[in-house]
DNA sequence: TTATATTTGTCAAATATTTTGACAAATCAT
DNA sequence: ATGATTTGTCAAAATATTTGACAAATATAA
């Protein structure tokens, strides 16, 4: 799809999103500072800002003081002007969650469900995200868009196939924005976890970056220039089938010494399950054990050479500001993933100036898929239609429902 | 640099570009069908191309008839308009090219030469490009850049360093910028190749593609989204230090089983060298080998379980449509490595449909570094003014050249 | 052959958005 | 108290695209 032309309305429309974006940086932010970052002036400034106060978008606050001249009027996001849900689907749960337009999050729960069609799914989604809805008092037409995670476990057929389970995610991801008519995004735990710290997180300030996350498999979301990067089938960052060890044992893909095989959550059931001699699941693999179990560190310590060679690769080959390590395990795992990963093999990223830890441990890596998740439409709402966000599916466009709220300031006719 | 505000010269300016990158894609365009790929109305079009008639820029051609209606006009490009320059800069050798706006080679030529520090090189090079511009009888003012092709050596200090030789490429392209006053670009060989490609060549459909490059070093010119990625530092793809064998031999990074070791000029060089016991250089390695040579055949085939690595690190990683092969050795080289180096390991890269082979050779892989040199400058001035082509160092900026010799019919003020 | 429909490129006018220049108000520094 | 600086806004000006209409040229159908 090549670039399109430019009209005055798509001018006032990006100009809108960018002001709004700028407010919603959360910085203590007038129309003036808005012009002076945006290199417009401060009569366009304050005509956009005065439809978004129209709106109850935005509202004015205190006055700033400090420095010569007039004090300038503090303006502040109304964050319950718009939400976004964000739904991850794993194999026997069920996680929702309501976050206003800041990205707060209003509301999460959680239910412990099995299924085994694409319909039982949305029979199961559907009215957990009304009750949501419901409970917080939330107009439905507010909602920007639903987010939803989930694997695709089948790697021939794009579905989630475990047992007798076999779900497609883009079908559900359709099939939920047929009956809620609520734009729907689809995209990977590691590329949501990304987004959430890229928007809200540790990542604020980086544009070139990748979240590692450790889940049943390795996988890595890639922050590039600032959008996440998919490549040509949203499969970019399969770094669990990295060849670390090309003498390594043959992996289920059929290659040798894959790092899946080394460090992953399947890899540690494995071993846990030959030590202990009791049945356990990937990601269910932490209950019921201690912080820094001594099986588990030594187990790490067995592993680090081969995670080592994976880090080594992400940065040699994509050359990011950071690392930014998360998964479905315990802070003191990660924790320890990093300590004992030490020290890192040469790359790239020692070159240049480097003030940041090479790879950093996510603040609050339990969250971020579930917040980068709700985040999703939000992110889409407030990017450039050109340079769309591309997940790995989306249905509907949170853009002209952000639109809609802004009562047709935008695209007015 | 947060995303800036458009306002309406940027807007007639980013449509100008638009219009005027249609008529280059080199399909016979009317202004009605500029209109209807771009979404701007046939008016807009029509004044667009009037200023580009006006600046010469376009020239009317034959009318285009066929099917109902009015036939239209084609618009060509007056492929005079602009220039631009390639330069290459090896141990020995320095190459320099002429490009006109369509990236049509002008002229070609090069010097064998050596040198020992930036102001050699300049002393070198400024002649050599107004020899050019002479011998071709080109107004410098037409010409929109000098793109530089310089690679890194030293690791440290972000040099070129071989002997006595220490060089700093972006100091080289800043000298010859001032004395110049034309602007320059520094790029990787490997990123310059995969913009020929993505431009002119054969990666023309895709906007997600890997050029790998055989030179001295493996390297990776990364094609994301349609744009050059460089990373952090600008040196993304540096897939010669991947570790493909933690059991092989350590590399001169400190590392074991670097990928250089197995397939790289240099180590093809050491290879030979300890079979003849002739002194060779890797950028001339190919002196006098006949076509399929039985030394290197069967070296190929000891490298390629490595190389299939590589090869399988970079689909899984980056998802792309298709990995293009090329480098300083001949085309039979090229040939032989993708031949010996299948079958290829399961990747990501066979899911989904798939038409393309998963790595191709460059149909004129001699001839890419130099095109795409000379393209660079081209290229940035086309470009989006915020999405920018951001290459290893930029000094002057095309766009404004372009806008120069539009007549100041953009930003006219 | 004639009539009709379709498409192109352009004209003039209308529309929409940003910029420009000026001004009052409010604060800080001297 | 005075002057300098900055903010937010007003009204007018500038600029680019769109709209609606039209003649010209072609293909298609009658």
């Amino acid at each position: 799809m090549p670039p399109k032309g430019t009209n005055l309305e798509q001018t006032k429309a990006h100009n809108l999103r960018l002001v709004l974006s700028e407010i919603l940086s959360g910085d203590e932010i007038s129309r003036a500072d808005i012009a002076k970052r945006t290199g417009l002036t401060r009569q366009t400034i304050s005509n956009l800002v005065e439809k978004l106060l129209e709106a109850n978008f935005v509202t004015e606050g205190n006055y700033k003081k400090g420095g010569a001249g007039k004090p300038s009027r503090i303006l502040q996001i109304s964050s319950t002007a718009a939400f976004s849900i964000g739904i991850r689907i794993e194999i026997n749960k069920i996680a929702i969650s309501l976050v206003d337009l800041s990205g707060n999050l209003i509301h999460s729960e959680h239910i412990n469900a099995t299924y085994s069609t694409d319909e039982d799914v949305i029979r199961l989604i559907e009215p957990l995200c009304l009750d949501v809805l419901r409970e917080t008092n939330t107009d439905i037409r507010r909602v920007l868009g639903i987010g939803i995670i989930m694997a695709e476990n089948d790697d021939r057929n794009h579905r989630h196939a475990v047992g007798d389970i076999v779900t497609d995610p883009k079908n559900i991801a359709e099939l939920l924005y047929q009956e809620l008519d609520i734009p729907t995004f689809l995209e990977t735990a590691a590329a949501a976890a990304a987004l959430a710290e890229f928007l809200q997180g540790s990542a604020r300030s980086f544009r070139n970056f990748i979240y590692l996350f450790i889940g049943p498999d390795l996988s890595a979301g890639l922050m590039v220039d600032g959008k996440i990067y998919g490549g040509r089938s949203a499969r970019a960052g399969s770094i669990g089938h990295l060849v670390v060890n090309i003498n390594g044992p043959i992996c289920s893909c059929g290659n040798p010494g894959c790092l899946n095989g080394y460090i992953s959550l399947e890899s540690l059931t494995n071993y846990l399950q030959k030590q202990d001699k009791i049945p356990r699941v990937p990601y269910d693999v932490f209950a019921n054990i201690p912080s820094n179990d001594p099986k588990i560190i030594s187990w790490l310590e067995q592993q680090a050479e081969y995670f080592r060679v994976g880090i080594n690769s992400l940065e040699n080959l994509y050359d990011p500001e950071t690392i930014i390590l998360g998964g479905d395990c315990p802070d003191w795992f990660l924790e320890a993933v990093i300590r004992l990963s030490r020290p890192f093999m040469r790359s790239i990223s020692e070159r240049g100036e480097r003030d940041l830890p090479r790879v950093i441990k996510s603040p609050h890596a339990d969250q971020m898929v579930q917040k980068g998740a709700a985040t999703l439409p939000i992110h889409a709402a407030l990017g450039e239609e050109n340079a769309a966000y591309k997940s790995q599916a989306q249905f509907g466009v949170s853009y002209q429902r952000l639109s809609e709220l802004l009562g047709h300031y935008i695209n007015e006719k």
